[in-house]
DNA sequence: TGTAGGTGCAACTATATGGTTGCACAAGGG
DNA sequence: CCCTTGTGCAACCATATAGTTGCACCTACA
């Protein structure tokens, strides 16, 4: 579960995301094609990849002189299913303390 | 769709992250409980309560001359919905793009 | 073989961010 | 009424982060 860490840090930068939307519409693209998208250098581009690469959201092949990255949806689907769990989580808890507290208040008033 | 934005940018700090785990424990905290359980100021932890107040995190309610806060998991699981179908909508772009250079390659050898 | 397109590395800048301290103010309880 | 406890505000600091520019180095290809 530690991969979560990376996949919110990677997530939580808008130029990031609209990295990934780029590369989910060409589907596979090198740095530099990426960066005539989007309205910051090459070097930047490379630099978000990378990051996007350590959270395993995307990957990378080189291809002759140039190097593809592609999407990689299954660290992405892991951290849904952690996030939603965790939110399961918190509604059990709150139930279980508020119902602990209303079986505290109702001895009270035994009429 | 446009608190995701803030429901990542909140969750991508690991004190954060802790504050909630402190609040799902506790079920309902003051700033000043919790930040008797992490190592960092009372002062800290009210401008992360704040961050996380905005992307509707938690929520705050004033008792008396303090102010408690609660878990809210509405936003976070709109967000793991909302990440879930993107990782879905990955997977369909990337078939649909594979599926389409297959049917471009097939043609050239009949036989 | 030379040149164009792509990558990799490094230095540098500016702003955002997480954190601190200090102090003033509000609210309950002896 | 005083003292404790909690909050709110502001200034301040240090580092992380997003971004830039400049240049060297491959690799394809005409």
């Amino acid at each position: 579960m530690s991969g979560v860490d990376a996949v919110l840090g990677a997530l939580a930068d808008p130029t990031r995301r609209a990295l990934l939307d780029a590369l989910a519409a060409r589907g596979q693209a090198s740095a530099s094609a990426l960066a005539a998208d989007l309205p910051v250098s090459r070097q930047a581009i490379v630099k978000h990849l990378t990051i996007l690469e350590e959270a395993e959201l995307v990957s990378s092949a080189r291809a002759g002189r140039e190097v593809r990255y592609t999407l990689r949806s299954q660290a992405l689907d892991a951290t849904a299913r952690w996030m939603a769990s965790l939110a399961g989580e918190w509604d059990r808890r709150l139930n279980a303390i508020k119902r602990a507290a209303e079986a505290e208040d109702q001895p009270r008033r035994p009429q």
